[in-house]
DNA sequence: CTCGATGCAAACGGTTTGCATAATC
DNA sequence: GATTATGCAAACCGTTTGCATCGAG
């Protein structure tokens, strides 16, 4: 059990909430997963070790998750994702592969400052969100076109 | 019939599509809503004027309306909505009211500019997705609970 | 006249719900 | 021991599909 795990099971107890196995095993597939998986996908990957978890418990872990601001939503086309990371940071979708990579663009947190001070809003969340052809999949492609990358 | 509304006529006649009353009655729709609406919301909003509307053929417009690019989808939690507006922007969200805002962030296409030049990535698309409690909502929460605006 | 678009109804898939049981604190 | 979390199965709801019919070009 790594130091995120042990960070997430002292917020747990922090804030009233029951540290189960289920919680620890599904937080710790999150993260461990670079993919940025589906719940249904977590909910599969985490099956394997606890072969009685049920979808209802995913979705429930995710969704404490959330709130906890150990995790974010990530809403692209046809299906939500979720992101353990929890620095502020931009995700770009390959839609042919469908991997989600992680994006570090400086201006973001200026973004938010402008936001703030431009409108009365409260502010709560953000997504940045691009989707495109990843550079594994462009070279693909142009193989199998037997055409030069343009 | 407006001026927009027939920029897209012309669109489906040079891309080889159709035009159907459908077509350019769901587009309107789209247009004139501030509100950017689900497909289900618009679909009922349409069917008033058409009868015999079907869910079928308001998710295949706006399928195409996005291909030729005079809407985006937009992928809050739990819902897809769509905007008509073709310019690049962010939106923000107001969990309470669900309101949708177009929001004009000027560090947008410089985003894109960075990006371009720090990846192989073949961009098609992004998003820009913020949420939270709008003006309104917020003196409503405060009248409500009987203390002032924070 | 031909082919693409529509309407309808049924199927689909991811997510949520209700409730009895189990486990944490 | 009290109360929260889990597992299960059924319900839900937005969206998609297949196919016969309609209508734009």
């Amino acid at each position: 059990m790594n130091a995120t795990v042990e960070r997430f099971q002292k917020l747990l107890t922090e804030r009233g909430y029951r540290v189960t196995p289920q919680r620890l095993a599904i937080y710790e597939a999150l993260v461990e997963s670079a993919s940025h998986p589906s719940a249904e996908e977590l909910y599969h990957r985490v099956r394997d070790r606890y072969p009685m978890m049920s979808p209802a418990t995913v979705y429930n872990t995710l969704q404490l998750l959330v709130e906890l601001g150990l995790a974010t939503e990530l809403g692209f086309p046809g299906e939500t994702r979720y992101d353990g990371n929890p620095h502020l940071h931009a995700n770009i979708l390959c839609i042919r592969c469908r991997q989600i990579f992680d994006l570090d663009l400086p201006d973001l947190s200026h973004i938010e400052k402008e936001l703030a001070s431009r409108s009365d809003f409260l502010l709560l969340g953000q997504r940045h969100e691009f989707f495109g052809i990843c550079p594994d999949c462009r070279l693909e492609e142009a193989e199998q076109a037997g055409e030069p990358v343009n």
